[in-house]
DNA sequence: GAGATGTAGGGAAAAGCCCGGG
DNA sequence: TCCCGGGCTTTTCCCTACATCT
């Protein structure tokens, strides 16, 4: 397994205060991280949690050489490439590689809607979907185009948008060399690396760096080494 | 009215993080 | 006490119906 420091933080986990904690009745010994505070039952999981802290990800797929911090998030992981889908759906017959994603599915077919809305009578399947609703109360909005600065609730709707600035102005694919004039062929894949060559920017969180461009006949990569948004900024 | 763009919500995919029992 | 593997949460972003603008 490859070793890898992404961040410079070191934690000294024996130096970790060891606290008594209640646990089925008993007073057992535990562990104090240092960096938050947060009690963890014993030494192997302070382990793991200490990761949370120094980015350190000790485990790479061999398939795709993405690293993670948690030995069973890279088993799931292994899924995407065996293509292992263990988890089917009783209703439609849809096959999930992770349960809790066949068990949030299954509302799709239930109508169950946990999240309720504080605001407004309003619930919702998704807890996420709950979050970018509350926004239509607070008029919060968090996601800012960098070309024109208007700003958005949520960063699939500021994706959208930044697409209509490529409208007129068709680009190559490069790996086809053909022209593109059709925004609507274009869309986002979620195939991203850590950060933008431009401006640092997480990338998870701000845009993406592979351009999907779909034509009639299939789908072929664009790709440049920058997010959408500073691709535009630039011309 | 048509096409472009914005808004809000539904949902899938994948990763993150934690815990407890063998 | 360890650590495997399961439990549950969070993040990201695609998609789309409908509204509104031009
Ligand atoms: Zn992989
Ligand atoms: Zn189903
Ligand atoms: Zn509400
Ligand atoms: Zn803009």
């Amino acid at each position: 397994m490859a070793q890898s420091q992404t961040r410079n933080i070191s934690v000294n986990v024996s130096k970790t205060a060891e606290v008594m904690q209640l646990r089925n009745g008993k007073t057992e010994k535990s562990y104090k991280c240092s960096v938050c505070l947060k009690v963890i039952s014993n030494k192997s999981n302070l382990v793991k949690h200490m990761r949370t802290h120094t980015g350190q990800k000790p485990y790479q797929c061999l398939e795709c050489q993405k690293d993670f911090s948690d030995k069973s998030t890279l088993s799931k992981h292994m899924r995407i490439h065996t293509g292992e889908k263990p988890y089917e759906c009783s209703e439609c017959q849809k096959g999930f590689s992770q349960k809790y994603n066949l068990v949030i599915h299954m509302r799709t077919h239930t109508g169950e809607k946990p999240h309720h809305c504080s605001e407004c009578l309003k619930a919702f399947t998704n807890k996420c979907t709950l979050v970018k609703h509350l926004r239509t109360h607070t008029g919060e909005k968090p996601y800012k185009c960098s070309v024109c600065l208007k700003v958005f609730t949520s960063s699939s709707n500021l994706m959208t948008h930044t697409r209509t600035h490529i409208d007129d102005k068709p680009y190559k694919c490069l790996a086809s060399q053909k022209p593109f004039s059709h925004k609507n062929n274009l869309a986002q894949s979620d195939m991203k690396p850590d950060q933008c060559s431009e401006c640092l920017t997480d990338l998870s969180v701000k845009s993406v760096l592979v351009t999907q461009m779909r034509t009639h006949s299939g789908n072929t990569l664009f790709q440049h080494s920058e997010c959408l948004q500073c691709f535009l900024q630039k011309r």
